[in-house]
DNA sequence: TCGTTTCCTGACCGTATGGTCAGACAGAAG
DNA sequence: CTTCTGTCTGACCATACGGTCAGGAAACGA
């Protein structure tokens, strides 16, 4: 049985081990950060976790700061490529309708690192503010002028961009965020392909219609 | 100078002093356990808040986790109340209103308690697992009763009535839990009265035109 | 093959935290 | 005044945590 774990196809070369060790620790972090906050996760949890020793992680990431720091702008990275394909679309039902599968797809594949970013915001920020500033806000201003080239056409009721922001941000998210909430009410069970898709076609009716799109 | 700090009455009695002393307690903790969680907040940050010595915490709250259950717990009974004026509402143009009124006025007058709740679903909701499956499930399922009649009644469009919850339940606690990226984006100037206003009738007017009530 | 660099880890350390407790203090009751 | 009960708190403790480090193992380059 020389036969590996599915993933771990045995690196030797120093890059690879470096690369898959960092890969791995950072998938553990966002899990434990998620389901315990910054505060709650410990080191020592993540390392077992990873399957690695504690003093291993210290090797790669000096900090838990660090740690954590890193674990946020991957997720913000994720965040902004998802609008990409809002920009090249002919109108909103196109567009806010890709942004609004984009999103909801990440809220399902990643829900964790969604809470990680969750969580950093509603604690003011503190290690991200920087880009907050900068590049979110830049990002902002930008998809709004976009909105707002929209109404100027015609093709939908004029609406406050930055508002109509936060609500696709909003809805999109609390499907990752308060899944465990939607899975209780849901009776214990997570929602099936079947729900999911139903989710997206909810959200993208109710917010394209209320947008005056459809 | 006899004069004492605003509300602070100077307390006598023996019930005065413990239900005041709770409360102290209690508006201290919620701060603390919103700005840094439950595993960042520390028994000490709340007892400097609230100026009292950390023993005397313990003395009204045997444990960090007691304590944190009791702040749970208050938040939960406000979010129930703010969907009384939604039950004798003649449609959803009012009583929707009335609701995103009332969760958008919680969110800015007690942004604290929404993060802790937030923070506590996000984490699984170790502490409140039970009133999820018991007092929120059945009063989620008596307003969807009440949503698919207004359905039933041609007052508004055929949409699904939880997906809708779930829209009202982000859209408003957004501007609780993330009002930090949002104040940020507004040049790092909190919301001011007219601000919170448009934020109100923004809401307001994209859901109920998405669910066709307008 | 041999030196060099990188990777790895058990054992260790200082500190901060949740929680305890003995005893001081102060209303209440008689 | 005396007793009793509830309130208060400085000092203390055990533990758990983030982080360090010396030294071993393994890959690399020549």
């Amino acid at each position: 049985m020389t036969h590996n774990a599915s993933q771990t196809a045995r690196p030797t070369s120093r890059l690879e081990i470096r690369q898959q060790n960092e890969t791995t620790i950072l998938q553990a972090a966002e899990k434990v950060f998620a389901e315990a906050g910054f505060g709650g996760a410990t080191m020592q949890l993540i390392a077992d976790l990873a399957g690695l020793p504690k003093a291993n992680l210290h090797y790669y990431f000096a900090t838990k700061e660090d740690l954590y720091r890193q674990v946020v702008r991957n997720i913000f990275e994720i965040w902004l490529h998802a609008a990409d394909s809002m920009d090249n679309a002919s109108g909103p039902v196109e567009g806010i309708g890709a942004y609004i599968d984009a999103k909801m797809e990440i809220s399902r594949r990643r829900p964790d690192g969604s809470k990680v970013w969750a969580s950093e915001v509603m604690h003011g920020a503190p290690v991200i503010q920087d880009y907050l500033e900068t590049t979110l806000r830049d990002w902002t201003t930008g998809r709004a002028r976009l909105i707002e080239g929209w109404i100027a056409a015609g093709k939908m009721q004029p609406v406050n961009p930055e508002h109509l922001l936060y609500m696709l941000w909003a809805t999109t998210q609390h499907y990752a965020d308060f899944g465990h909430q939607i899975e209780t009410l849901n009776g214990g069970k997570p929602l099936t392909d079947v729900e999911w898709q139903a989710a997206k076609d909810s959200v993208k009716t109710m917010i394209l219609r209320g947008i005056g799109a459809l």
